[in-house]
DNA sequence: GTGGTCTAGACCACT
DNA sequence: GTGGTCTAGACCACC
């Protein structure tokens, strides 16, 4: 159900909850719907409960799911956790390119990259850098 | 010399190391220039010796800077340190837009945002998300 | 598992470094097996695991190794950094063979000492020079 | 007088004795012939002439040169230290082939960049490894 | 358990 | 004084 990359980058429960939110802000999840077991999710994926579950509070704290006790987790109906999630996104992306801009870098080597980002298929990683 | 974020987020040595390079890449140190000491530069930020000679060998490693020694560390006359900063930045910017264009940012925002940082004279820390 | 050096010469972590590079480069290790770990390691050889995590470090930025959060260090399926060694040593080699030339060393006094090195099965130190 | 890399590599102090063996391997320093003063050298290349001392001493030690009370040092008659010098140079450049050979490198390699040593014009520091 | 970061303090070689 | 290496031992996040 997800792809994870066990290497570096970020924690796995942090790519868990990036894979749902994705899931829920373009609509595969819809509003209400159920989501799988924590248990169910875990093995499958051959992970810890521990870090499935860590995953799911992550999505309840930012508003996007909601818990129902010995029912599961159920996507929330409110538009708060995706805002959330993008705004959040979209700033990390802005403190990049702060960041990439404070050592020389202009707007158009990154317009070039976000070009190839939003153009194509590229996966998650981009080129070794030279 | 250096604002250290001394709580969570990148490593120290990490955020000693990107200061210089920025310091370096708009040419505030010029190439041949001496840098600090190691142990200057430790006791002036309350560090231990140690994490800043990581920096350094970081910087180093990247071709950044060169050592001699028993005499410090010198800033390298050589582009492919710069290149290899901006590169990596680069890279950074595309793998953060990646991530949010997959929870349905669109790149009409993430421009938005790109603009307010390369128009104005913003800090590196955005506000908090909406 | 390794044969170190205490004594002067190389620090302990380079020496680290060579021995896995050598075992990976000649297939020993293979592809996305599992390193031990840094404080088996370093336990194994009376080292402090600061000694031995260096040395892995040193191997993931050259692109041999990857290491996977709690679970361990592999060996890394790409060509990058058996190729980044190998071009290492034939460097090394240049270097050493330049400095011979300076002080007049002949080409064919070094071709007779490669033959022996490559022809026969001698262990890595050479005898006294006469 | 001499060319230094006050850079990395190795020691000024070898850097002169290596220079002053190189001079007297090629015979522009002949037998008995005087070799500047400790002090001067010092002064020309801007160095301690603690620097300077340790590489006349290791010249002594390697029998090259000998000592005369206050009256400077002399180029050795004898072939012994001229000898010596070229075995080791001889023998590092094979324990660094040796390095080589064991992590995958083919004697052929090996040979190319020789050729390249021995034929051309190259200053002491090969390219950076790729 | 794993890898990763950091501190404290030592020792070395070189200038 | 400099850079570089090493030890000892701590803490953290992650699984």
């Amino acid at each position: 159900m997800f792809r994870l990359n066990l290497r570096g980058g970020s924690p796995i429960y942090e790519q868990i909850a990036e894979s749902l939110t994705a899931l829920i802000a373009e609509g595969a999840l819809k509003a209400d719907e159920k989501l799988p077991s924590v248990r169910e999710t875990a093995k499958e994926c051959g992970l810890n409960p521990n870090t499935v579950q860590k995953a799911y509070s992550l999505l309840e704290e930012r508003g996007l799911i909601y818990p129902v006790m010995s029912k599961g987790s159920f996507v929330s109906p409110s538009e708060r956790g995706v805002n959330y999630a993008k705004a959040k996104a979209i700033n990390e992306v802005a403190e990049k390119a702060a960041a990439a801009k404070r050592i020389g870098v202009t707007k158009n080597e990154i317009d070039v990259a976000l070009n190839e980002v939003f153009d194509s298929r590229r996966s998650t990683k981009g080129g070794e850098p030279a």
